[in-house]
DNA sequence: ATTACTGCAAAGCATTTGCAGACTG
DNA sequence: CAGTCTGCAAATGCTTTGCAGTAAT
């Protein structure tokens, strides 16, 4: 519904790669890699290169309007907007699905690791586990 | 103290070099990198290769007695012996250093995904921040 | 006009794979 | 002895980097 603006980070120029980079993660639910992002983009016709990606997302990271995330059993990292919202994601372990969780269970944790030990900026959790359509398949025996 | 004994998975050889790796990650508190591993083999004058290592983990994950994890801020996957204990880490976003951390938030949490959408099997948590080292530095003006 | 950005090519680095000889059971 | 392992080399795949031309301000 409400598409919140994004403010442009000061100091970059608005091209048109940085512009397509932005518009396909504005309309993806889940995390995307800079391959998916490069092909998305590709499809428009534009002629990119993937290490253009690979720099524009490094950059947007560093500004802090994108994070890096890096979820397992996958080799390639993964890339979402930062929208400020607290947000979790399940992985299928089996076809590697990436599903959002919108509830934290660190919300009223206090891990055992002192104030003077730890300074504790973030977190970041993966559940994992079997999807439905993975379960499905995995009953019938075909 | 107690030094549990690890069962050897069925139909795998012992030879020194999986030996050697058991021993390392036994010896060690905080999981490694293959890389890690293989230099701390390396230092008892053993001939090994780095291949060998990443095979003889890759082994070891599908048998079951050793957890593969990546953490953020890192290319490099480590290794950890799966003692079946339930464990988190906290990593210094600074420095990279990794730190144990014994409870877990998750204990009683029930996520807001369905148990028809996804069949939860485990979870990986990581804490983000800056460690007491790091935290001194940067407060010294030097 | 200046300087940041990008196309493109090539390098870098962790990890994987192929093969033949070595070792375990 | 047979089949599994490993030393070794080379390949693979994601990501980074260098450079010169192009585009944004």
């Amino acid at each position: 519904m409400e598409n919140k603006k994004l403010k442009w980070p000061q100091g970059l120029k608005k091209t048109e790669t940085r512009k397509a980079v932005i518009s396909v993660l504005e309309k993806t639910e889940k995390p995307l890699s800079a391959a998916d992002i490069f092909s998305e983009i590709k499809k428009n016709g534009s002629n990119v290169w993937l290490s253009t990606i690979y720099r524009i997302l490094e950059l947007f990271v560093k500004k802090g309007i994108v994070n890096k995330l890096s979820v397992m059993n996958s080799e390639m990292a993964v890339y979402e907007l930062n929208q400020f919202k607290h947000k979790h994601y399940a992985v299928c372990v089996n076809c590697h699905k990436i599903i959002p969780v919108d509830n934290c269970p660190m919300e009223k944790f206090v891990p055992q690791i002192e104030d003077d030990d730890f300074r504790i900026m973030g977190h970041n959790l993966e559940i994992y586990g079997i999807c439905k359509d993975c379960a499905h398949k995995s009953n019938k025996r075909s």
